[in-house]
DNA sequence: TCACTACGCTACGCAACCGTATCGTAGCGT
DNA sequence: ACGCTACGATACGGTTGCGTAGCGTAGTGA
């Protein structure tokens, strides 16, 4: 999914000389204007979202002539779909040998994300757009897998250790997780510190939600109409 | 906060004929036409999110000229703003006697609003342009505080009954309890059933947090950089 | 019934943005 | 040194949306 750029537009389509090295034997003039159209409309796109996102406004910016920004995307939404999808950096999975550690630096090292400006001032846009388009639900899409996949991951292996309840449902203490601190970035603005993140996490693994399936009834109150 | 509407604009500024009756004593062609316009205008948003909101397309829907319209909201920023404050309503606060089953209770009714389309399909618009703009900062605000108000709530009655333990920060809980629902709304999309609810619901409150502060330092792995 | 006022309609000016066309120039590979 | 290709600059056509103006009409209140 890195290189998603050009389809089969007018640039570099036609014919590389003679040798068919075949990706990376690219006019230095083409990267260079790719790279600095692409940092340049990541840049605006984190500063006005995708809502104030201009081919104008990237071209000004970046030094790169509108025509040759259309020349290698063959749409504004491409280039801007081009730019999101840098975000979609997949994150490293820890190995502390505990649950905990594992879980707790996952959730310090989103929480930095978070803070770090950045993308996570996109990410709303994104979310409100994927909420009517298909094309960004794919990309949100991706996005969010790449953030719950190492949790799922360490979680999956503390199971095998038997750390885990493995009847607990994987997905449900992914959002008790993850959902706390989108929540404070997002929603309630508050910062996000280290003994927040511990509490989320001690609280979650801790709690180990021995398989509350097998109740399927235990207080009167819900009142869940 | 219910009536934001004119300013100090053309329309029933000029005097009212004689009497000096207030507010109420409003033409009610001009009654009509707000609420038309307002009723459209929350549906467009709730449809395209604020990015597609359009003065013509709310003058296209509601029937209502697009002078009209502008003789009410000097722009389009007041009419959309003014739409959003809709959202906002107050949520009320169930007592059940239990702290779990007002928990449950809050957490089901926050479900419901966030399945039933309307403005759980805004809401990301106003987060993002909230990211930008100060003044849609203070309409998410508002709506964000009605979200956790009556969980707070519930909380500190809790704490009166010494249901809970008092040292648990209770913006801490607010967040590991929304969090989950939200995430599943927007992030993971996935459905949020009841179980799902119980389950987060029992998992922060039987957990009790019992003041964790005195453990500083548990675990070496947290590499927070 | 009669003045008043809000409304609808049509039209307009203005700005921003998208995407394309043309042409001269500068950098690349050989 | 030479052809090829990407680039920059300018200009343009088309669309959309904001906000305003002018005029005739219909509802309102006394």
């Amino acid at each position: 999914m890195a290189k998603r750029t050009p389809k089969a537009h007018p640039a570099q389509r036609s014919g590389p000389p003679s040798t068919e090295s075949g990706a990376s034997a690219l006019d230095g003039r083409v990267r260079r204007s790719r790279e600095r159209v692409l940092t340049t409309a990541f840049e605006l796109l984190s500063e006005s979202g995708v809502g104030g996102f201009t081919v104008d406004e990237v071209a000004r910016r970046s030094g790169v002539a509108k025509t040759t920004i259309y020349r290698h995307w063959p749409t504004r939404e491409a280039l801007v779909i081009d730019a999101c999808s840098q975000i979609s950096a997949e994150q490293e999975t820890p190995d502390t040998g505990s649950l905990e550690g594992d879980v707790t630096a996952i959730l310090a090292n989103i929480a930095h994300l978070l803070s770090t400006a950045r993308w996570s001032s996109v990410l709303p846009s994104i979310i409100d757009i994927a909420e009517r388009d298909p094309e960004f639900a794919d990309i949100h899409s991706r996005i969010q897998h790449g953030h719950a996949a190492p949790l799922r991951e360490v979680l999956e292996r503390a199971a095998g250790r038997g750390e885990l309840a493995t009847a607990a449902d994987r997905s449900t203490m992914i959002a008790a997780l993850l959902g706390p601190l989108f929540y404070r970035r997002w929603f309630s603005r508050e910062p996000i510190d280290d003994q927040f993140i511990k509490t989320i996490a001690r609280n979650v693994i801790s709690h180990q939600l021995p398989t509350d399936d097998s109740r399927p009834e235990g207080h009167p109150a819900s009142s869940a109409s």
